[in-house]
DNA sequence: CCTAAACCTACACCCAACGTCAGGTTCAGG
DNA sequence: CCTGAACCTGACGTTGGGTGTAGGTTTAGG
């Protein structure tokens, strides 16, 4: 009796439209829990957790199908043994766009507060100059 | 004599095809330094650093539309005096979004370093196991 | 002066990631 | 049993960020 909950509230809960839903489905993203003969789609507590991870994942840049490569790491026991290397190889991937990442936004971020500042002097400046 | 350079060197050495600096163009984001008649585009050395710029700021997830709201800064000096405050305003929600992916990345980063760990756990207990 | 390489414009087309619409089905409450 | 809300599928539309191509022009070098 694990409370189950239908798409619309799964759409609301993760901030998703259910048609997005539909779509992630599709490239196998997310599936139902459950699926009772052809009728709705029943999802548990997980699915949000996956479509949150989904938008985080999405936020880094990544695409829709460089996160299906991943996803499962994050929600599923590691998969069989001869994968295990491959799964690590693409893990060190993502660690190293992660840093590169990390490093071009803390410059960006530098320069945007040079910016701001730039800014700021200017219209002091203009207001009382 | 500043010794321009057309589309095509252009291109080369900004790793941006002639067609994206076109449709650039368009977009208001680069624009030749000089263009004789109706004829060729010339360059400068500053539309090589603004292309590069440009892929920068791609790289963090800024959209063509929000990169021209700001690429000038990177380029010219301020802007008239009216639209000072409305770009000070555009700066501080980039640092916003700016720092809100920098949380983002690092606690990714985290996710990315546990599971690797994870990973590597396993695949030594499966060699020895 | 001629030709090939580089350029020009304009329009059509592509892909990812959705959203919209139409027409039909299912389900819960009164 | 009936109705309205929630759901279903499938086809088509849209937006962002480009790419492809046709048909014409410019230019540098021999």
């Amino acid at each position: 009796m694990s409370s189950l909950m239908q798409i619309g509230e799964l759409s609301e809960r993760a901030k998703v439209s259910h048609r997005t839903i539909h779509y992630y489905e599709r490239l196998g993203l997310v599936k139902p829990a459950e699926r009772e003969g052809v009728g709705y789609r029943y999802y548990d507590e997980v699915s949000v957790k996956r479509l949150e991870k989904i938008a985080a994942l999405k936020r880094l840049g990544l695409s829709l199908d460089e996160i299906a490569a991943v996803i499962d790491l994050y929600f599923e026991e590691a998969s069989g043994i001869k994968g295990k290397e491959k799964v690590l190889e693409i893990l060190q991937a993502q660690l190293a766009k992660a840093d590169a990442q990390l490093s071009e936004l803390t410059e960006f971020k530098r320069d945007v507060e040079t910016n701001i500042a730039r800014m700021q002097a200017l219209i002091a400046e203009a207001k009382q100059g």
